[in-house]
DNA sequence: CGGACAAGCTGA
DNA sequence: CAGCTTGTCCGG
């Protein structure tokens, strides 16, 4: 049968996913004979990266199949380029995954997965350098619980050390390790690198995760190249920087536990909060308490309702002394949004909605609540007087209340602050608390800002916040203290510090969860850009799939369940114009 | 994504 | 009906 489309009779043809944002679909090319006579055929597999010619441009892709049949009546064309080696078949077919996942297009996640420049090969890799077997712990259990149940979730201290759970990992083989910040990732890197662990560290090093080697990184590094991976451990689970923030806002975890079910190897997730998606993924392994308590602060807390409403200020009758003393003070005053604190001036009380889950507002001469349901009169709810105060301060004025306070200079530090801060204390927005390594006091001003947030996940995002600050402190016998500023002192958040047991906030905030219906008990999607309403036109009403908005041009998406959700989004046309889908949105 | 081409609008 | 804009299709 002669073949008229291939470009040749016995020619090879090769299928190649071109590097075009917008483009989908794959196309076919042929193998250039002067490939088969130089050796360039030997080296092009499935993962090579090649440049085509598309619709009379150059562009770049990535071959995805070798020795394909080409569909009858198409003229072929040849490759033009092999420009080296990218992502293997393993990765290719994550990054199809990740695109159903995170319903964006597959080309950003193979770009995810390519190396930074371009490699010729890969580098004959080393045989394995034996691991030192740790004690037998908490952390080995983890293990043998994963090799059983695939996922375990390990609950370790705020500033437990990182290097034996990871060297725990790199027991008979290469381990993935993902970590929340690069600084962190570097600091294990050297210390495995010290223990004698083959590592690459990052996406400079991808040749070297390529020819076999334990990868230590950031939510990136879950796209590197790993021929013999063996264990997957994603430390601070939690953590929101796990998170990709522009399109498509991927997760790790939840690539690393996909990318681990596929491979059929462990994943442990470590965190000091575990979230409430990872607690549904696998069993949970605690430190026994004294443990666990021994790995968190010292906790104080004032409650702001006991003072005198008419003389109350930003900082606590009392919380001077602890200000005045020895060592590294960093105060925490989130200045986020606009949202306005209205409290009592008679009793002290927060004006927030009936259920007491968000602060209302002043807006021509009435109450609302962010949503705008709820509306009433501006009195307090309590003790019925009319003279409602502000609590609100800005983190520059606070700075000037603090150094009259503590009577020596105090710098602040905000997201945009580069310079590292000098003075004994400092004041800040949360950005302060991934600034500084170590401290002795940190007091959060406002910590009703932070549980009041108009956020879903306001009460774990308030509670990650507590560790990282915990982890600056150290553990309790170094003698840190958390000082919490609050009206709501029985809030399960400072329970669980002060008893320092995460599990108080997981079980309330799992039964709040799953009455609400949201991640992880359901699905939800938010759908945005100026496209955004031509595409939910398009998907109509898909079974199972509630269509809520539109609200300042948002729509929100909710299922029971992920599935159907994401089949129903893959299935429906994009619009020209822009269109932004988020995947369990971390803000609603 | 970006080029090709078809269909639709405008002004003489 | 040339000359232009807008829309739809498709690429190997």
């Amino acid at each position: 049968m002669p073949k008229l489309n291939s470009g040749g009779p016995d020619r090879k043809v090769v299928r190649v996913v071109p590097d075009v944002l917008g483009i989908t679909r794959e196309f076919d090319y042929y193998v250039p004979d002067a490939w088969c006579r130089d050796g360039r055929a030997e080296r092009l597999g499935v993962g090579s990266m090649v440049r085509v010619s598309l619709a009379g441009r150059r562009v770049g892709a990535w071959v995805c199949a070798l020795d394909v049949e080409p569909p009858q009546g198409v003229e072929l064309a040849p490759l033009k380029t092999l420009r080296g080696i990218g992502p293997d078949a393993e990765m290719l077919e994550l990054a199809s995954w990740a695109a159903w996942r995170w319903a964006n297009s597959r080309v950003k996640f193979l770009r995810a997965a390519s190396p930074p420049s371009m490699l010729a090969g890969v580098p004959r890799g080393a045989s394995r350098e034996p691991v030192p077997c740790g004690p037998a712990d908490v952390f080995s259990q983890a293990f043998e619980l994963a090799r059983q149940r695939g996922v375990a979730v390990v609950r370790t201290p705020p500033g437990s050390n990182d290097v034996s759970l990871a060297l725990e990992a790199c027991r008979g083989g290469d381990a993935l390790l993902l970590l929340a910040d690069s600084a962190r990732a570097r600091r294990l890197g050297i210390a495995l690198r010290r223990a004698g662990v083959k590592i690459a560290l990052g996406a400079q090093e991808w040749s070297v995760a390529a020819s076999g080697a334990t990868v230590v990184g950031t939510r990136s590094a879950v796209w590197m190249p790993m021929p013999r991976l063996s264990a997957v451990v994603v430390f601070d689970e939690h953590d929101e920087s796990h998170t990709e923030q522009s399109t498509p806002a991927w997760n790790a975890r939840e690539a690393a536990l996909e990318r681990a079910r596929r491979r059929g190897v462990p994943v442990v997730l470590s965190s000091p909060v575990p979230s409430l998606e990872a607690l549904r993924c696998g069993p949970l392994l605690r430190p026994d308490r004294a443990a666990e308590r021994s790995g968190w602060p010292r906790v104080e807390v004032f409650d702001r309702r006991t003072e005198d409403p008419a003389r109350v200020g930003l900082f606590a009758e009392g919380v001077a002394a602890v200000l005045r003393g020895e060592g590294r003070v960093v105060c925490v005053l989130n200045r986020r949004g606009r949202s306005r604190l209205l409290a009592c001036a008679a009793c002290g009380e927060l004006v927030r909605t009936v259920d007491g889950a968000s602060p209302m507002v002043l807006e021509d001469s009435e109450l609302r609540s962010p949503d705008g349901s709820e509306v009433r009169p501006p009195l307090c709810a309590l003790c019925g007087d009319t003279r409602l105060k502000n609590l609100r301060a800005g983190v520059t004025r606070a700075r000037e209340e603090l150094e009259a306070l503590v009577g020596e200079a105090v710098d602040e530090v905000t997201a945009s602050t580069v310079a590292p801060p000098a003075s004994r204390v400092v004041i800040g927005t949360e950005a302060v608390l991934h600034r500084l390594e170590a401290a002795d006091v940190v007091v959060f001003l406002d910590l009703d800002q932070e549980l009041l947030a108009p956020r879903q996940r306001a009460v774990e995002q308030t509670m990650a916040l507590l560790a990282r600050a915990a982890r600056l402190l150290g553990p309790r016998h170094s003698g840190g203290c958390l000082v919490l500023q609050t009206r709501q002192p029985d809030h399960e958040v400072v329970r669980a510090v002060r008893r320092a047991d995460p599990s108080i906030v997981a079980v309330a905030e799992r039964d709040r969860r799953r009455s609400l219906g949201i991640a992880p008990y359901g699905a939800q999607v938010l759908v945005s850009g100026a496209g955004a309403a031509e595409f939910i036109g398009a998907l109509g009403n898909p079974a199972g799939v509630r269509v809520l908005g539109p609200s300042h041009d948002r729509w929100l998406l909710q299922a029971d369940t992920r599935e159907p959700l994401l089949d129903a989004l893959e299935a429906t046309p994009r619009p020209d114009s822009r269109l932004r889908i988020e995947v369990d949105p971390l803000r609603v």
